[in-house]
DNA sequence: CGGATCGTCAACCATCCGGTTGAATATCGA
DNA sequence: TCGATATTCAACCGGATGGTTGACGATCCG
């Protein structure tokens, strides 16, 4: 619904705040899943993950279409970038600049190395039980 | 505080969910600041600044360091980065498509290629009342 | 048709969050 | 010492969040 139209990057920055929703992602990051296989690894009530992925759909970063009775989520990465490119501005500390950011993306992305930490995808969640914690 | 010891990025991602947290850390791009002098261009209370600096260092993205009576607060990018190099796992996904991030840019920094600095540095910030939002 | 599967909705609950106000603490400076 | 300045603390409030359960509307299939 999003009735008060708040910033993007609330939204994006609020669903990536809770883990359940970026083991979800790293999930959607290996292929599109029924709500219901998107469910199966987590402990707890199919209407809870339900509303973990109207967030994320709220956030715009996954979409959901709706095939027969199955409804597919789908990774859509662009809100995840407009959010990255924001924290790369600290990182470097400079204003945004899109080309420079063009060449990082080309440059860094070849060495396709495992990126996060794959903590989260380790087979099994219980997102509240300090399982996946490491740091 | 933080009794629970959550994962490091649910506490990175929630303080950056934050419009008036963001802006606070764009103002200590520019320079270390004293609680007071962050507080100066927000129409809301002292105390409720106090408390976004608690969370950004609880985040570990500020530092603050108590002198004499003053207490400095400092952008500490680290945490930051963490998060960010979270974020490009989900970069390397896909072939990029620049154009689509452009375009989701453009509804979060509205005017100019000047990204943050000075859009949300706008003299007198007033978080909730939607003058820093366009889309 | 009728039963199983998919997913959401509605109500409810406990907790967290962002803000307020007013009092308290600590330090500076005259 | 006394008053002003800097910051936090404590209590409170309303609204959001994350979870539950149970009922419900669709859709598939035998």
């Amino acid at each position: 619904m999003t009735t008060a139209t708040p910033d993007p990057l609330d939204t994006v920055f609020a669903a990536l705040a809770d883990p359940t929703r970026r083991a979800i992602l790293n999930m959607l990051l290996e292929d599109d899943m029924a709500v219901t296989d998107v469910a199966e690894p987590f402990s707890m009530s199919l209407a809870a993950i339900s509303k973990h992925l109207a967030v994320l759909a709220d956030a715009r970063l996954i979409t959901q279409e709706k095939r027969g009775r199955v409804k597919w989520c789908k990774l859509e990465p662009d809100a995840l970038r407009a959010a990255s490119v924001w924290m790369q501005g600290f990182g470097q500390f400079d204003p945004v600049d899109l080309d420079a950011f063009e060449r990082f993306l080309e440059t860094e992305f070849d060495h396709s190395g495992e990126a996060f930490s794959d903590t989260e995808n380790a087979a099994e969640f219980d997102t509240n039980s300090a399982d996946n914690r490491l740091d």
